[in-house]
DNA sequence: CTATTATATCCGTATATTCTAATATATAGA
DNA sequence: TCTATATATTAGAATATACGGATATAATAG
């Protein structure tokens, strides 16, 4: 019930790490597939992909996503359930699911 | 289900918004309250009036919020219904309200 | 070992955001 | 009208964020 300063940083920085086109739309493509490769949202999403990988290295910073190698090419996921509800609140994921 | 960029910028945009620790502490106290005036939210928040009065106009221009004036006070409280999901999802105050 | 593909990091610049102090506006009361 | 109180707006400086090009690293194929 009470206000914790510590508490309010805490989400402001999830919030500012999702409020940005580019990573909201990876963040939406992996939960809805699950996972991708970096060069799928590449084509996906046509940004330069030194700039995708920044915006990756964000979000694995500050553990909203995890990454696995697989030969060549790198996977990721998203691994943070709260990211996954305001995503899917965001674009009524669940509804549209049906 | 498509990726719509224009969808995506506004969702962004939206969360940019709330990506604040001042604004999100706002709509917390909003939405639990119902309303509170400008006084009161300085008193709660501790922060110099012009800075508390610079959050309050971002919210308001972009319709998160509205205000109505009481005599000498205005008065604000949360129009937006999405804002009001995402910030309850994000303290859980479904639960606590038990 | 070399070449190629996939991905990450570094660096400088451009842009956006936030803050503070000062000033402006609106209302109510004496 | 003058004053006090509540709130908003403006302007400039400080800070943070995003971007793209160049370069680095990792893995695989040949």
């Amino acid at each position: 019930m009470k206000i914790d300063p510590k508490e309010m940083e805490d989400k402001a920085s999830l919030l500012k790490l999702l409020a940005h086109p580019i990573r909201l739309c990876i963040l939406r493509g992996l939960i809805r597939d699950g996972e991708n490769n970096v060069s799928f949202m590449q084509d996906c999403l046509d940004v330069p992909q030194s700039t995708l990988s920044q915006h990756l290295s964000k979000l694995r910073l500050a553990g909203i996503v995890k990454n696995e190698r697989r030969g060549t090419e790198i996977y990721y996921s998203v691994v943070s359930g709260e990211v996954k509800s305001i995503v899917n609140l965001l674009f009524d994921l669940e509804e549209e699911l049906n």
